[in-house]
DNA sequence: CGGAATCCGCAATGATACTG
DNA sequence: CAGTATCATTGCGGATTCCG
């Protein structure tokens, strides 16, 4: 996302939050701390250099601090700030929001009409119209 | 952003409210129907194309409804759906949250160490050590 | 081990033109 | 007016390498 079009506040969270990246990490850190090792091992999609990009990103906002200790080889933790947690349940409401949702998608197979009507985004039936 | 790599539900959601536009959208529709016209000047700076692309999204999403009136030249309103409305507090929530953070942010400038301080994101106090 | 720098392909986005 | 299609461009994100 390049830079901003309004100082909105909702836009300006959203520079931070969006992305693949930003809550998976909030989501392994709520329970504790996490090397930067511990964070790869969780993700183990995420590349060595998106990880500490996005790491970094996150720490800037203030919603995680980096805790470099001495020593080799090196060790570094990271935790969520107050600032951090605060948005734990804000984000996992989103989630729910998502899991409540109703919706119905058309689509064509075989020359078919094919209607997916779902309850919540969980369960889905079928139908062939 | 490409595919999931989770099926957590709020990697989910992020998948439909990342990126720069889908929040503003919201935003703009939160207050009643508006046309595509409407949403063009609104976001002086989105391209034609994306803020169609970028509607289907919310659309599939169960976020937003698209009515189509017959007769020329076209006509196309765009709302929120309940589910959409229900959305809005909880984005709300993350920019009141935004305004709330705390942050210090160092840098360099002419060879001395620049501390900006800020109470809030709004109001940011400048020191130089 | 954690991180920075470089290179590079591909997906996302923009510009433009065309359609109902 | 609203939307699609096509093409050009950009910039994200992955792979790799080097450093403390």
């Amino acid at each position: 996302m390049k830079n901003l079009v309004s100082r909105c506040p909702i836009e300006e969270v959203m520079q931070v939050l969006s992305g693949r990246w930003p809550t998976l990490l909030i989501y392994y850190l709520k329970v504790g701390t996490n090397r930067f090792s511990d964070l790869r091992r969780k993700n183990p999609t995420i590349s060595h250099k998106m990880l500490a990009l996005e790491l970094r990103k996150l720490e800037d906002a203030g919603i995680v601090v980096r805790t470099e200790f001495d020593g080799y080889p090196l060790r570094v933790e990271y935790d969520l700030t107050p600032a951090g947690h605060k948005l734990v349940p804000l984000i996992d409401a989103l989630g729910d929001w998502w899991e409540s949702v109703e919706t119905v998608t058309t689509g064509e197979r075989g020359g078919l009409r094919v209607v997916e009507i779902s309850a919540t985004k969980k369960s889905a039936s079928r139908l062939i119209l």
